[in-house]
DNA sequence: TTTCAATATAGACGTATGTCTATGTAAAGT
DNA sequence: ACTTTACATAGACATACGTCTATATTGAAA
């Protein structure tokens, strides 16, 4: 797991205002001036924040003359679920618990067969 | 869905090492010391990612003297999950994006019948 | 009770982040 | 051609964040 690369994907969800661009995408796609208006913030604040959604690979945009369509990728949607679920789930072979000991000992339960 | 409350347990988790912490404890509980010898930080900055993991209710600590025990909370696992989940997904009746009109017509496909 | 080991707290510091105003660019309408 | 509309870029600013050193606290062991 690339933990950098992850945190990329995270940092960009993880503010309130990109979290509900997020929320609204998942409808169907729309172009920034219609979801500018859910919002308080000025319009180059919108552009910086669907700049930050881009990068992470979380929206994809068509542009059709002046508008930017805007939507969620779907691919990004299930590549992100397995990813969380991956980090919650005990690892495999490669776990990072098993390639240092642990001092405490009675401690770490290395179960392969757990389901979060 | 509270975007503010949301972005917190998301901000805890956006963190390359506190990734790391996460992942190594989905294999079991460690205590802190153990967890510390997976990094190059000191010892303060792990008691302050920790306290933030615990802020944010992804891990939980029991004491057992000096050592101090955390642990991945199941609950949380689920419930941040489907947080995400219905976060991609079309909303219900209470759809943000049903709350204000939309210019671009032709634009927003409000599918509740989307599966992500 | 004195010492050592595990963890917390305080405060400083550099960097990243989200917002703004001002301005630029590009496409469409008149 | 000129204006309007949609969006981007530049740069400033305040706040948040991750790290550090120094020190305090707490519990066990000697």
């Amino acid at each position: 797991m690339d933990y950098v690369e992850t945190s990329k994907v995270l940092k960009a969800i993880s503010d309130p205002n990109r979290m509900k661009i997020i929320d609204i995408l998942s409808c169907g796609s729309q172009c920034a001036c219609d979801i500018l208006e859910h919002f308080e913030f000025t319009q180059p604040s919108l552009s910086h924040h669907m700049k930050v959604l881009e990068k992470a690979g979380i929206v994809s945009v068509s542009k059709q003359g002046q508008w930017h369509h805007y939507q969620l990728k779907e691919d990004f949607i299930t590549s992100f679920m397995d990813t969380m679920m991956s980090l919650f789930s005990p690892n495999e072979d490669d776990c990072i618990c098993t390639t240092k000991k642990c001092t405490c000992k009675g401690d770490v339960t290395h179960d392969k067969n757990r389901i979060v």
